[in-house]
Parts: C-alpha cells; structure tokens; sequence
DNA sequence: CAATGGTCAAACCGATCGGTTCGATCTCGG
DNA sequence: CCGAGATCGAACCGATCGGTTTGACCATTG
C-alpha cells in the first residue's frame, strides 16, 4: 500500500550553510504537509507552525518567502504524491479496466479508513483560502483526476468515454466528501460498486 | 423556479425597541448568509460584516453574541432552506421516483449556474472551521439529504435502497464540489444521468 | 411627558496574526 | 583557522481580529 499521507519524520536541519538548499526546503515541505493538513491552513500560525515542524520562523521565510507560497509548495507536492499514488494502484491492478476501476476506490477506501483522514486537502484549501492559486491547484488537481479516469473508461471502451470519466469524478470526489463528512465507513465500497455499475453500463450500451 | 441562495433585501432593521426582536434576527440572518456564503466564514472579519448588512456590532452582538453562534445559525437556516427546496422539486415532480430524481439533479444543476455559486456552504463551512458544532451541523445536512435521496430509491423498489441512497448522496455531493471546483457545465447532467443508470440497474437486478 | 430599551458610530481592548530584525551560534569551504 | 552563510530563539512591528464599552439618539409603552 503507498500512503498519500504517511508521517514523516523530521530529519533536523543542519545547522551549518552549504548542505544543499533544495533538500532542506524539501524536508520543511514534508514536515509542514501533515500539520497544515490536520490543522487547516488557516487553522495554525507561522510561529507555532515553525515550532512544530522544528525550524525557526526566519528559515521558513528564507526559503519560501510568504505564508501563502509555503502553502501552494505543500498542495503541489500532495497533489503530485496523491496522483503518483493513484496511478502506481492502477498499475499494479492488471489490464482489465474494471480492475483497475475497482483498485482506484479500494485504495481511496483504506484512505478514508486512516485515523488522520480529513478529506480531500485540495478541496479543504480551495474552500478555505480564496487566493487564485489554491484554487487553480485544486483544478488542475481534479483535472489530473479526470484524466487518469477519462483513461480507464476510454480502454474499457465505454460508449462515452468523456462522460464516463466526468461521471467517475463526481463519484471520486463524493465518496471523498462523504467519507470525510458524513460518514467513513463503506463510502469507499458504495463509490466501487456504483463505478462498476456505470462503466457495465457504458459498455453495453455501445454493444447494443 | 425555488433558488436556494436568493439575494436578500436589507429591510433596515427599526432604530426603536419594542418592533419583534425575533423578526431583527432573522433579518439579520438572512442579511448575513450571502456576505459569509461569498466571502468564506473566515474571510470576513465582525466589522466588514456588520458594515455590509447594515447594522452595529452592539446589534449583533446583542442577538447572537459571539460570531460563531451567527455562523452556526446562519448554516441552520441555509440546511433548512436547501433541503425545503428539495423536496419542493421533488414534489413537483409527480410521482415517478426516476422523475423525481430528475429534478433533484435539474435543481443542483441550475444551481451551478449561479454566478454566485461557491459550492455547498456546509462543506465550505466544515472544511474552515474546525469547530465541533459546525461540523455537526454538516453532518446532519448530509443525513438529510441521504433520507431523502433513500426515500426516492425506496419508492421505485430498488433491491437494496440505503444502498442505493449512499449512492446517490455520493453522486449530489461529487456533482457539486466538481462544479465548484473544476467546471460547471454540465455537471448537473452527468450526474443525472449516472443516477438513472444507478437507479435502472437498482431495479432491474431486483427484477431478475 | 417621562421611562425603557434597542440602535448606532466610534473608541477601545487584549490577543494574535504574518512578517522582520538582531545577536549569537554553528558548519562548512577555502 | 578564518570568513561566509545558514540557523536559532526572541524581540519586535503594524495590522487585524473578536468582542466590549460609551454616549448620544429615537421609537414605543405607560
């Protein structure tokens, strides 16, 4: 199983200059990911933002200048680690598309499981932070969403492959909404067992 | 046509006493609503508030004391007021559950259409505040809209309705944080079309 | 005609926010 | 071993926040 939110250990930051900008910012980004998650980006300040992710609020601001900035840095890395999840579970899934289908909704279900679980962190700081750019990360996180599942309906050889993946979309990011909302337990399964329905049925509407 | 976010028109509240406090409430909630629905519950601050609905802070304070007990009931009467419109497109809707469920995803989808459409104020809501209350009151709304949605599938014999109705919740709720989030247009319709095929397959798998 | 009490605008309060600055400390490259 | 530079912790800054208080209206009640 590959966890889209998996703790991380803070490796401290060296003290000393020269060792490698780029890995630092990488650790701070990981470290800040899960409490910007659990808090709500606008749930935490700077200061004990630094505190719990270890650094000092003037090594933040090195290197990522704004509050704002940090945060798009940690909804880019979440939206890239959340797709690569997703892809490797099709992957490992076989050829069969409905496989495939049904292996997306598995792994979203074992997410919903996780105690951590606080639904979608893309659609949580699109609704918090009205800034441009959270919210044009969120789309094109949906966007690359859509794709990957525009893609299975497409090999599946559904009769509408576009509406077919709008459709699986709406049932992804429901299940998502009401997993973190309402109700964990099954939202997974349901969203499985109705994506199965809808792609059996774009499949024999074309046979006919 | 019943729009669930209808623009209000400030009656300004009387500068005397005795005229119906519970009446100034409610004008003041219903003032109210759009500027936190537009602006996020977060994203306006007590001040900004009150200038825009036309009214002192002491005035509000003295109704509802403290800016979440506003917030709170301005998400009650936003819960009460969708879930009214609803069911009035459902029952317009005659008798057949397939057309019921028709309308409920015609509603939702003129709804999109909305210039002022944010998405569903109660996830927005739960996704900022992390205050217990709020995220009840979320809770409870989805719990309604299920009942409702269970209700439909009940009535056209689906083999298993609650089943059928977490699906169909999955379906209302993805349709709207798609059409917030990535686009609009025709979000509604897909949607519709993937309940009726859920529904279909619901009934004939009863039948068979 | 008081007296009551809801209203308003504005000043005010302490807390917290995002962000900056400073002096001290440490690591590393030369 | 020395200078450059990254880091820390803490102080600091102006702005804004939720909420309170004040003093002057004004409309209704008796």
């Amino acid at each position: 199983m590959i966890e889209p939110i998996g703790t991380i250990w803070v490796m401290p930051v060296a003290k000393g200059s020269t060792i490698d900008p780029e890995r630092t910012r990488a650790t701070i980004l990981e470290a800040a990911a899960p409490v910007l998650y659990e808090r709500g980006l606008d749930g935490i300040g700077v200061a004990e933002l630094c505190a719990r992710i270890g650094i000092s609020k003037e090594t933040l601001y090195r290197h990522f200048g704004t509050k704002d900035a940090l945060v798009e840095a940690v909804l880019e890395v979440r939206s890239d680690r959340v797709m690569r999840w997703l892809a490797s579970a099709v992957a490992a899934a076989g050829e069969d598309p409905a496989d495939q289908l049904s292996a997306v909704f598995d792994a979203l279900g074992q997410w919903y499981d996780e105690p951590v679980f606080r639904g979608c962190a893309m659609l949580n700081a699109a609704a918090q932070h009205h800034v441009e750019a959270v919210r044009a990360i969120t789309a094109r996180h949906l966007g690359r969403y859509l794709e990957l599942l525009t893609g299975i309906a497409s090999r599946a050889g559904a009769a509408d492959p576009h509406l077919l993946g709008r459709q699986l979309l709406i049932l992804v990011e429901g299940a998502t909404v009401v997993a973190a909302h309402h109700s964990a337990v099954g939202a997974g399964d349901h969203a499985r067992r109705a994506a199965l329905t809808l792609l059996s049925a774009a499949r024999t509407s074309l046979e006919c």
